[in-house]
RNA sequence: GGUUUGGUAGUUCAGUUGGUUAGAAUACCUGCCUGUCACGCAGGGGGUCGCGGGUUCGAGUCCCGUCCAGACCGCCA
């Protein structure tokens, strides 16, 4: 028996027991007359002491010799501490060893196994085994599996049932590019590994299995970012004979379900607005809704003065940052790069100070009165003591750029607080979305997503502005979910793809096994898929994924600790009939 | 593909205008220490300044290239 006990359940109620304890020497204190070893295990931390009155020499002599990580089995008795730490759960105990056993020594860890530790980012996914041991990470990985059986309970209460769907599936040119794994039975031919198991899922409708839901890894190869790897997971809905109404009920109550039992936060209904209007308010198709500085747009009181910049602009927009008309010249210049910085990409930014005495100042007094600004104040929400922020140019660009400023100011106001849970439904997507390089629509959320009753012959005059049965749902300025109620018949499809640039042929070549399936009665559907890893950092108030994952991939895709990817050797590429012409 | 920040002791970092023998903290090792728990005290070891080239009397510092890592934009149906 390896131990009678975990490091973290000892109590002063153990008094006098006879305890075998395993785990890992955090640390040894040795003061000379005494050794304390701090026995940490998944469970907590149990002070074991060696002291020259009550242990045998050989024993103490032992004890000093434990370096960090060793990981060792002790059997002793439990015992009241004569000095006691509240610091810990196991504090006012400890145990008094009477036999010590190495089970494994450890060389020095090259960062140290503590809350704080002393390793950089590249060096703790080297050693992820030894990240693991720390509280933060190992608390992580509890928090996720928590979320995970939350979700499971709740689906399968619902009637859900868990479906498992392959990882070897077809390439298709639509949305992301696909990881490929070769075939060595069918020569020159690959398998794709799904960036969602999307037409899986409609066709288990098609099948009569009417509520499905996976836990699933999906995987796509495109450039990564803090909060995006190129294998995550998801949970994965599908609902047959439903409306939007059904989904959004069912998914709100899981959501609720798991703020209420993961982070006791308790909320009402979610509020919802439209795509259009999100972009409107908030310049952003996902908006953070836990502090306001709502978009307001200027066009009517800013254009037809003296101002160029303005008069020319398609939309001119402004925002209200509280309290920042006490930011100095030189804050605002800051301000000004920071906008002007390649990666927002604004020209320029105009501002009007709201002083404390109602008048205003702004840098472009020549052009516009006390009034001007007055209304510019007013239509931007914009109060004494506040700064109106106000950028102007083609409307879908000057969005983005306001909003990446919003979301910035709201940061380094303290606006954003990881503890506050704001969740809303975001409604009626577009069902295209013109790609200005090729000048080709896409879909926008997949090509199965279904067009608005009413608007099919809108795709013939004016494909952009077809709405679609698509959602979203948002989470403290983050996409955590996202769905649409799909086609199920054989012609909307056929139409979907020829508007998407498919032939007939393509179509059929692609996707033909999808319209062969909705010959054979399928049933209305929809469904929605969350993205598990930033729903799960979300609810742990954190900004980062790659701590709730075990192994992430660093930024170039690179599992450093495994170093894959890695190349294969001559034998598996003939195997596999494969020649590399690589670029360098 | 682009913008940007960084790479110096095991680790996290400092290193001024280019100028003596490259520092601090922490970790590690040795000794001391009668209740520690961020223990304390004394001492010690530890460096290819990412790599290659250039400028210079002289480069951690300036220039060019390159590799690696982080953040962001494009991309991510």
């Amino acid at each position: 028996m390896y131990r009678s006990h975990n490091c973290g359940e000892l109590r002063t109620s153990h008094i006098n027991t006879e305890v075998t304890l395993s785990g890992w020497v955090q640390k040894s204190r040795d003061k000379g007359f005494i050794v304390w070893v701090d026995l940490r295990d998944r469970y907590g931390i149990t002070q074991l002491v060696f002291d020259e009155e009550r242990t045998e020499k050989s024993l103490i002599a032992q004890a000093q010799k434990l370096g960090r990580e060793f990981v060792i089995q002790v059997q002793g008795k439990v015992i009241e501490r004569a000095s006691k730490n509240s610091n810990i759960r196991t504090g006012d105990i400890e145990i008094l060893v009477s036999k010590l056993e190495i089970l494994n020594e450890s060389i020095l860890p090259p960062f140290t196994i503590e809350d704080e530790t002393d390793g950089g980012e590249e060096l703790r996914m080297k050693y992820r085994y030894l990240d693991i041991r720390r509280n933060p990470v190992k608390d992580n990985l509890i928090f996720r599996a928590k979320v995970t059986q939350e979700v499971r309970n709740y689906l399968s209460s619902d009637g859900f049932i868990e479906v498992e769907t392959p990882y070897l599936i077809k390439s298709t040119p639509e949305g992301a590019r696909d990881f490929v794994v070769p075939s060595r039975m069918n020569e020159g031919q690959f398998y794709a590994l799904p960036q969602s198991p999307q037409t899986f899922k409609q066709l288990l409708m098609v099948g009569g299995m009417d509520k499905y839901f996976q836990i699933v890894k999906c995987f796509r190869d495109e450039d990564l970012r803090a909060d995006r790897q190129p294998e995550f997971t998801q949970i994965d809905c599908e609902m047959a004979f439903v409306e939007q109404e059904d989904i959004l009920n069912a998914f709100e109550g899981l959501t609720r379900h798991l703020l209420k039992e993961v982070n006791g936060v308790e909320i009402d209904e979610f509020p919802r607005i439209s795509y259009d209007e999100a972009m409107q308010r908030y310049g952003n198709d996902k908006p953070d809704i836990r502090f306001g500085m709502e978009f307001g747009e200027l066009n009517a009181v800013a254009q037809h003065k003296e101002f160029n910049v303005f008069n020319s602009a398609e939309l001119v927009v402004g925002i209200a940052v509280p309290g920042g008309n006490n930011y100095t010249r030189k804050d605002i210049d800051k301000l000004i790069n920071w906008v002007r910085r390649p990666q927002v990409g604004a020209l320029g930014m105009v501002y009007s100070r709201c002083n404390e005495d109602g008048t205003y100042k702004s840098s472009v007094d020549k052009f516009y009165d006390q009034d001007d600004l007055a209304k510019w104040a007013e239509i931007t929400g914009a109060k004494p003591g506040d700064l109106v922020c106000v950028l102007s140019g083609d409307a879908n660009k000057v969005r983005a750029q306001l909003s990446a400023l919003r979301m910035e100011l709201a940061e380094r106001l303290g606006l954003r607080d990881p503890k506050e849970f704001a969740p809303l439904w975001v409604l009626d997507f577009p069902l295209l979305e013109l790609d200005e390089e090729t000048n080709h629509y896409h879909a926008m959320h997949h090509p199965f997503t279904s067009p608005k009753p009413g608007q099919m012959e809108l795709l013939d005059t004016n494909p952009g502005a077809v709405k679609a049965n698509a959602y979203d749902l948002v989470l403290n300025g983050n996409e955590i979910g996202g769905g649409s109620i799909r086609i199920h018949d054989k012609e909307t499809q056929a139409i979907m793809f020829k508007h998407l640039g498919f032939t007939p042929e393509d179509a059929k070549a692609q996707f033909g096994f999808l319209m062969d399936a909705f010959e054979y009665g399928a049933p209305p559907h929809g469904g929605l898929a969350f993205g598990l890893d930033r729903l799960v950092a979300i609810l742990g108030g954190q900004e980062t994924i790659r701590d709730f994952i075990a192994f992430p991939k660093n930024n170039s895709g690179r599992d450093v600790m495994i170093d894959a990817p890695a190349p294969i050797d001559d034998a598996q590429l003939t195997e596999l009939s494969l020649k590399l012409n690589l670029k360098s």
